[in-house]
DNA sequence: AATATTCACAACCGCGACTTT
DNA sequence: GAAAGTCGCGGTTGTGAATAT
């Protein structure tokens, strides 16, 4: 039943978001959460079509958002995953909780894909072959019935994978916990936590935005900015700009808790000043923390498992057991 | 120094799935 | 059950910066 496109009305702005236009949506997103995107422009007067706005905070604004260098693990679990699942970014991003699906998409796109070309021209390893470069003839179905037998396959290599990376990784006990005050009693690894809300289903395949809400107990938590959070993306704005050279003079002092950042932003410069104040509904400490490794052990615990079956008790999905 | 090319990434678009009426 | 509305995903494009010529 086709509908009009949602962003073809006259006066509905596009390109390169503004600071200002951040703050209000990011204001606005404070004190209701994200949802009702449809509400969002004409609550806040921004002159975006609600799409753009979701994803102006799906992929940029929303807190525990980790930008630029990917890590080697995350660069491995990417691959692997691509392998596992296809160009189901959105699920691939579910186990990176701190990427984007756009992220992960953008950098399989620049720097991936290209070095596995490179890699399987090389090598001729089939196995290895993304699930992206088979036949696109595949209908879903079909695809769905190769991923039991690809399966092993791609688990093996991703375990040899991490088992390479065994020196670096972090232990079970160091993984990332949420912080007891925002997610309750319990400590669980994100990993685990949002893997339960993914599923792989389709349906469950949802955003990392997503995938944040559902990770919480409580809807409104991870929203909630701080002005370390908002500092941090500033620092981000900053960096961005100060890496490519721009006039960020904020560039060479990331994270450095200064109150007052001066930024490039679509050729202009801006300078922002006692965001504490600014974002003086700040009311709840920042449930996701910025962590420097990626939560592996609920992955590792799967992988290291022979037995399929135990994914859903460990991951918090469903067996992959399908029955054709 | 000027121009062309490549790279990286934010944002847009179209479509399908899901929800509501 | 059908239609309409909304949301989210994946593919693609546009643009500015970096690099090469």
């Amino acid at each position: 039943m086709g509908r009009p496109p949602c962003c073809d009305k006259e006066g509905v702005k596009k390109g390169p978001w503004t600071p200002e236009e951040d703050l209000v949506l990011v204001s606005y997103i404070q004190d209701h959460g994200p949802g009702n995107w449809r509400a969002v422009p004409t609550r806040t007067g921004l002159m975006r079509c609600s799409k753009s706005c979701r994803l102006r905070w799906t992929n940029y604004l929303r807190p525990g958002i980790k930008r630029g260098n990917f890590s080697d693990q995350e660069e491995k679990l990417i691959v692997h995953l691509q392998a596992l699942l296809g160009n189901r970014w959105a699920a691939i991003a579910s186990y990176l909780p701190e990427r984007t699906d756009n992220d992960i998409k953008n950098y399989w796109n620049t720097h991936l894909k290209r070095k596995l070309q490179a890699a399987a021209a090389g090598s001729g390893d089939a196995t290895s072959k993304p699930a992206a470069q088979r036949p696109a003839s595949s209908s879903k179905g079909q695809w769905e019935r190769r991923l039991q037998t690809d399966i092993n396959m791609a688990r093996r290599a991703l375990r040899e994978a991490l088992t390479s990376l065994d020196d670096i990784k972090p232990t079970p006990t160091q993984t990332q916990q949420l912080p007891e005050d925002a997610a309750g009693s319990d400590s669980v690894t994100l990993a685990a936590a949002c893997a339960g809300a993914d599923s792989d289903s389709p349906a469950a395949s949802s955003s990392s935005g997503a995938s944040l809400s559902q990770c919480s107990p409580s809807e409104s938590a991870p929203y909630v900015l701080t002005t370390a959070n908002i500092s941090r993306m500033l620092d981000g704005w900053a960096k961005k700009q100060g890496g490519r050279g721009a006039s960020g003079a904020a560039a060479d002092s990331p994270s450095s808790g200064s109150s007052a950042s001066d930024l490039s932003y679509g050729g202009r410069t801006t300078t922002i000043r006692a965001l504490g104040s600014a974002f003086d509904y700040e009311r709840k400490p920042p449930v996701l923390a910025a962590p420097e490794q990626t939560p592996f052990s609920a992955i590792e615990t799967w992988l290291f498992a022979d037995d399929s079956s135990n994914a859903h008790a460990v991951l918090g999905v469903p067996s992959m057991d399908y029955h054709f």
